[in-house]
DNA sequence: TTGTAAGCGTTATCAT
DNA sequence: ATGATAACGCTTACAA
């Protein structure tokens, strides 16, 4: 049922490789015989095997993408940039969702080991640096997106300036005359959580106000976080009349507990997120963030990907991307 | 630098195919040598070549997915469902995105057939059916999800029953003493427009409300859509006081023009959508909708790809799941 | 310009 | 229990 390259040579009264040589538009071949067998490869639906391909050819045009998951639309639109650039360049993408479990990612990493995938790229990853032992080993470069913490040798990374866009969002703050400006951090561990914070420090101290440590409330990324922070920010005596969030979903859920409180945004607390999700422009007041171009570094990544797949890797620097502020209804 | 079974042959000195019997616990081997050779596959590194052993083997343990785009929440969260099913039974997704370009989408279609995937996914497409030709009739499973309106034979589906979905959200409009009803119709050409459009028909007459073409608006299942819609339904003399949406997202839209407009929802005009996205919670008022089991659509897609795998597709039929009405703000 | 043959890394069928 | 050997579908010297 699956017809090979013999079956066309049979068909066509000539050797394998003549067929071969004809649907790879090899010079060598007669323009009759070639034009012949293209007819025939046509007619009889003919399907190059790529894994046979890539056997001789010792690569397959596919990369490995890791994620923690793509349902959450940071992710998503990152993949959506890696794919499209892939595409462009004919390569595919295999997708790989960790779950955030370790395990899940390690065999993940394994299956696209053994799928021969010319490069990986893995976002957010805790452990990303750890596969650059299994497969920068084995030749395969690995792209760390938004992850640089345990930067190794031969590892690579496209980025976002994290500590960049931290500050823009705190300087925005304190410009509209704020002073105590609160930080919900982000997943313990995550290098963005470290720069964000550090970003938002170094915008303090800048403008001369001093740091709190009771202003800064520890955070997970995700709604809840910022319900919780919004719960214990509205305890404080001394309320803050601002808060820099880790990121969107941070920022959203802390808007819905703010609005459940009856507390005004932004006339009583300005709110400020990360990220620029979908989502950040529809909620109401629709909230202030700092936009990373998502599209634009899973490209980067992708494109990274191609330059170290053909060139080993020389003249291939870290990629750092700067976020945008963007200000909307919540500020 | 790749290491082969042969090259852990000639460190054992054994021949290679005892060494794949080894790798693969086959009875027929030494149980000192197995792990002798387990043990030196370890130290050197070895991966195995899954597009060599596909050679041999007839199959890739990987399935295609093609989606119109991930950076949707909906594809998205059915990708995840794909995956997450996929990585429980050993295998590997291919995401491919069209952008709903049928140039891109045949073209991913043939690169899917060359990598020799074992089934396909298509999600949402215009032309899903179409791929049957080239992949089914190359014996490769097509999965239809939520699209079946070009059934051909050999070609499956699971989805979402959308003209159930759609009396559940009309008849709640209904049950809340709504009368004059209006529609925001989605994607023409698409399947699921023309059933949630049969739905809401179907509930109107049930309930004796005569169907007024003048309430349904042309859409495009996107927030523009529904913020025109906003604008043509307010310019009505007789101005209905409830709206079915074709999904979320135009409901979204439509609520925000309302917004705008100064148009108290529910009060005045009450919406529901379809979909449930995770936006839809977070918009305010909280939108009014009905669910669709994404995840699970997903899982059933890729559980249903397995079945058709191993059997020759024997007792495999379409799969309807049904939609479940969720109750917010906005009704 | 074409055919022959070797080889890519596996698995599987023979013998031994 | 193990080793040759063929086969999977393709590319690519090397010959003719």
């Amino acid at each position: 049922m699956k017809i090979s390259i013999k079956d066309i040579a049979r068909a066509a009264g000539v050797s394998h490789s003549t067929v071969s040589r004809a649907l790879s538009d090899s010079p060598l071949i007669n323009a009759a015989t070639k034009s012949r067998i293209h007819q025939l490869a046509q007619e009889m639906g003919y399907s190059p095997d790529a894994g046979a391909r890539s056997l001789v050819r010792g690569h397959t045009c596919t990369v490995g993408v890791v994620v923690t998951t793509v349902a959450d639309p940071f992710s998503a639109e990152v993949v959506e940039g890696i794919e499209g650039a892939a595409y462009a360049h004919g390569y595919s993408v295999i997708l790989a969702a960790s779950q955030d479990d370790p395990e899940r990612e390690t065999a993940a990493v394994e299956t696209l080991r053994s799928k021969r995938v010319d490069a990986v790229i893995v976002t957010s990853s805790r452990v990303g640096a750890l596969h650059q032992e299994r497969l920068g080993a084995a030749g395969v470069p690995v792209i760390l997106l938004n992850s640089h913490s345990q930067q190794l040798p031969h590892t690579f990374s496209v980025r976002v300036d994290d500590q960049h866009g931290a500050r823009l969002a705190t300087e925005h703050l304190l410009a509209l005359g704020h002073r105590r400006i609160a930080h919900v951090a982000g997943p313990a561990g995550h290098s963005s959580s470290a720069d964000r914070l550090a970003g938002y420090r170094a915008a303090l101290a800048e403008a001369g106000v001093p740091f709190d440590g009771a202003l800064v409330f520890a955070g997970t990324g995700r709604p809840a976080a910022g319900e919780q922070a919004a719960a214990s920010l509205m305890a404080l005596a001394d309320r803050p009349t601002a808060v820099f969030c880790y990121n969107d979903m941070t920022a959203i859920g802390l808007l819905r507990a703010a609005r459940q409180a009856g507390l005004a945004v932004p006339r009583e607390l300005a709110v400020v997120g990360f990220d620029d999700i979908p989502l950040a422009s529809y909620v109401s007041p629709a909230l202030t963030t700092v936009a990373q171009p998502k599209f634009e570094l899973g490209q980067q990544a992708m494109a990274m990907a191609l330059a170290l797949m053909v060139g080993r890797g020389e003249g291939v620097g870290d990629v750092v991307l700067q976020g945008r502020l963007v200000v909307r209804e919540s500020t």
